[in-house]
RNA sequence: GGUCCCAUAGACUAACGGUUAGGUCACCACCCUUUCAAGGUGGCUGUACGGGUUCAAAUCCCGUUGGGAUCACCA
């Protein structure tokens, strides 16, 4: 059987880290095997609707490099791919499980629900759905029950979950998972707004979609007992589960808004890479038992498999991702990375060619982990020279430099601008002034860029030209003397 | 609180009964060096605890402790 999957998030109006790696499990998977993934939009909660968010969720998955095969936008044979389009298959389907005796009607209020929490927690026992003293088709009988329903009081139907005995399913990443029957609770299928539950709609998707194996994340492991039931109960083949690890705030807690940014759209607009930020979320609770960090999207699908998915949730470390970019930032080629960078250079007002850009990027890459860094880092090959750093100035400059350096300035001034001349030209004016050649070197750097760090100083005057170096070493000389 | 899940260093992880417990990030030191990085070398820190099973346990079993998830007419 051939293998189908789906990402099925809500569209909330962004995408989080975690949604991010679900549907990156789940595409791996499918690529690994040749299959098919789905992408679903689950808008059943109509009062959280969020205007434009599941175009802003296609938006990010491709960002990413994540395609799907089925979906709002691709379509296909499963159609359509939005359960709010699906609202008459779940009515249907909630009938079928009300003919099993698999469900049944309830007419309680919200206040009568309340109050039945109440008494509950008051004697001590755990919430669930008592069917047998609340107002719902057993209790009512089928007369009343006939009339509610003819005078369209309000109503939901909630699933029959059995009063004993245990309910048990498989799960690939956690073996066989077993739950005691009475501490399932009587679930709402279907709203008293006639949109389904996320349970009953997603069940009846997976089924319809030919889903073969359910991959989500682990908040979802104490559900499928009930799911397991709703597949039971119609009669349908159950997908294979595979729960995966949650990831985790610095303190151990789901990942969540509060702790630092969540969402993969304010990794992006950090500057990171969506290779460093996929590569990054693959890893956490999956392993191919190799011993290097870095992987391609293909190499990703060649090594993905469920069984080395990891149990325990994982801490999501931007220490370490902040390294991975910087891996990323000295794998990419110059010009592709300038070619990337040279929007944000326009907004910051910065006029340059894509070569002269590329030559500063391949010159400052080592020293930076994002790219957009890049911009403040060597602000000075892009403008005029801001001033200099007091601090080091005061340790670099004395007044006994002046007329060594008024030399050098001379002899710069008749030297080849290229590496090789100036590395030759400024190794032997330390010797023959008797400075040392850091002295040299960093005064060069103190005169040129005006601060303390940067990267090596032939490097920085063959890209910065002879014109414009010297004019600041000159403006340097009048300034400092 | 009920139910379920989980447990190798500060973080991510390798190990599928036999290894001096391996790798990566971070951290520290040294080398290189023109500052800062990068790179190289080395180092620090770990099988939560207690019982079993076994010739042998990070690994299998039980318990304890700790952590997490979940318990809506949200997904």
């Amino acid at each position: 059987m051939s293998v189908r999957v789906r990402f099925a998030p809500s569209p909330t109006g962004y995408l989080h880290v975690g949604g991010l790696r679900t549907a990156l499990y789940n595409y791996l998977f499918a690529k690994r095997h040749g299959g098919v993934c789905i992408l679903r939009i689950e808008d059943t909660d109509r009062t959280r609707l969020v205007e434009g968010a599941a175009d802003a969720l296609s938006h990010t998955l491709r960002w990413a490099g994540i395609e799907f095969d089925e979906g709002p936008e691709q379509g296909g044979a499963c159609g359509p791919y939005v359960q709010s389009e699906r609202f008459d298959l779940y009515r249907k389907y909630a009938s079928d499980l009300l003919e099993r005796d698999a469900a049944y009607y309830a007419f309680d209020t919200a206040e009568e629900l309340d109050a039945m929490r109440k008494r509950m927690q008051d004697a001590g026992i755990a919430w669930r759905y008592d069917r047998t003293t609340m107002r719902n088709q057993y209790t009512l009988g089928e007369a009343e029950t006939k009339r509610l329903l003819a005078e369209n009081a309000p109503r939901v139907i909630r699933m029959k979950v059995p009063l004993s005995g245990e309910i048990r399913f498989d799960d690939l990443v956690r073996g066989t998972i077993t739950v005691p029957a009475r501490d399932v609770d009587d679930q709402i299928l279907l709203k008293s707004d006639d949109f389904p539950t996320y349970h009953l709609a997603n069940i009846v998707d997976d089924h319809l979609m030919g889903i073969t194996h359910v991959i989500r994340g682990e908040e979802w492991l104490p559900s499928t007992p009930k799911h397991a039931l709703l597949y039971d109960a119609l009669g349908w083949e159950r997908p294979k589960f595979a729960h995966l690890p949650l990831l985790l705030n610095p303190d151990k807690t789901k990942l969540s808004k509060r702790q630092g940014d969540v969402a993969v759209e304010d990794y992006r607009d950090k500057g990171y890479f969506k290779e460093a930020l996929v590569n990054f979320v693959a890893l956490l609770g999956w392993n191919p038992s190799a011993t290097r960090e870095i992987f391609s999207m293909q190499e990703l699908i060649e090594s993905f498999t469920l069984e080395k998915v990891n149990k325990a949730g994982a801490v999501f470390d931007t220490q370490k991702l902040d390294w991975m970019n910087g891996e990323y930032l000295k794998l990419k080629s110059p010009s592709a990375l300038a070619a990337e960078l040279q929007p944000l250079a326009k907004q910051q007002g910065i006029e340059t060619s894509d070569e002269y850009l590329a030559r500063v990027i391949e010159l400052v890459r080592d020293r930076i982990n994002k790219l957009h860094e890049a911009l403040p880092f060597a602000e000075y090959m892009f403008k005029p020279l801001q001033g200099y750093e007091e601090e080091f100035k005061a340790k670099i400059w004395t007044p006994e430099l002046a007329a060594p350096l008024t030399t050098l300035a001379t002899k710069l001034q008749d030297c080849d601008f290229t590496e090789a001349t100036l590395t030759a030209l400024t190794k032997d004016f330390a010797k023959e002034s008797g400075l040392k050649t850091g002295v040299v070197m960093n005064t060069l750097r103190l005169m040129i860029t005006g601060r303390a760090v940067g990267a090596s100083m032939v490097h920085t005057m063959e890209i910065l030209g002879k014109e414009e170096s010297m004019k600041r070493v000159n403006a340097a000389l009048a300034a400092f003397v």
